[in-house]
DNA sequence: TGATAAGCATTAGCCTTGCTAACGGAGGGG
DNA sequence: CCCCTCCGTTAGCAAGGCTAATGCTTATCA
């Protein structure tokens, strides 16, 4: 396979990444929640306890933006901050019960309508989708 | 394939799109333009001069909002904004060769990136990774 | 030890991005 | 001609982005 052949995927891939999910963000609406403050708490629930620094790095966001975002979703419940033991200038947020119901009731809406949409494919292409992000998740880990 | 199959891969793809534009999104800082404003534009780039309703609805974003970000690209000369000969109420929003330039330079950079990944894979998994973008394609069109 | 530097989070203050409500000009139907 | 609808903008508010500066805590080292 040339340069050309994977610049050409690499292209088609970027597009389609877009595409799939400017359509999937459609399903956050029921969430109650702006699409930073659901990415932050996607990212304290999948990646567990995080400092500040590390949540703000993560977003690619400064740390006081990432403070005003952690101060929404303590109020609201669904993270916790505290004083991290053993050096107590830093704090570890971490996702509450509450946080990680709401996370995966979104999660669920958004992978429903992509199940949906996937039900339109043929077997055998469901199949060769499969492999095919197995291979991109290699790519992107 | 079952339900279940198709759940995973859903949820597996999902992920991953995430992932990778996540990491693809570093290589904007050179753009110089807020991501609102360079997805705006890449939308005016792609899908043809636009009215402002269009574009907001591309967007997911409400005609006010959109109405400031225009502005701001008019102002950087990047997009215009002309009076829709025959309906002087629209508004026809095209690109410049310079917002076109400037996406492309973008782009560049992003699939510039995403190709060095994906010079990690072997040849077969570039083929199998080219099929599974090809059936995505179909998924998100 | 005691001073000083470095690290982490927050506060203050600014601009941009999102919204809804309200307005103003342009078209269309009676 | 009048009304009504349609499109975009303006006004004004909450949230999200930044940099600069502050306040503690911890580390360093003389």
């Amino acid at each position: 396979m040339g340069d050309g052949e994977a610049r050409d995927v690499a292209a088609r891939l970027h597009s389609s990444a877009i595409r799939l999910l400017r359509t999937l963000r459609r399903e956050d609406d029921g969430s109650g929640l702006s699409a930073p403050r659901l990415s932050a708490l996607s990212m304290v629930v999948l990646a567990g306890p995080l400092s500040l620094a590390e949540l703000a790095t993560a977003e690619q966001v400064k740390p006081p933006t990432m403070s005003r975002i952690v101060d929404a979703l303590v109020e609201r419940g669904l993270v916790t901050r505290v004083a991290k033991p053993g050096d107590r200038r830093s704090v570890e947020i971490a996702a509450t019960a509450d946080g990680r119901q709401l996370l995966e009731a979104g999660r669920e809406r958004r992978v429903g309508a992509l199940v949906k949409r996937l039900g339109a494919l043929a077997d055998s292409e469901r199949r060769a989708l499969a492999r095919g992000v197995e291979i991109l998740e290699r790519v992107t880990r």
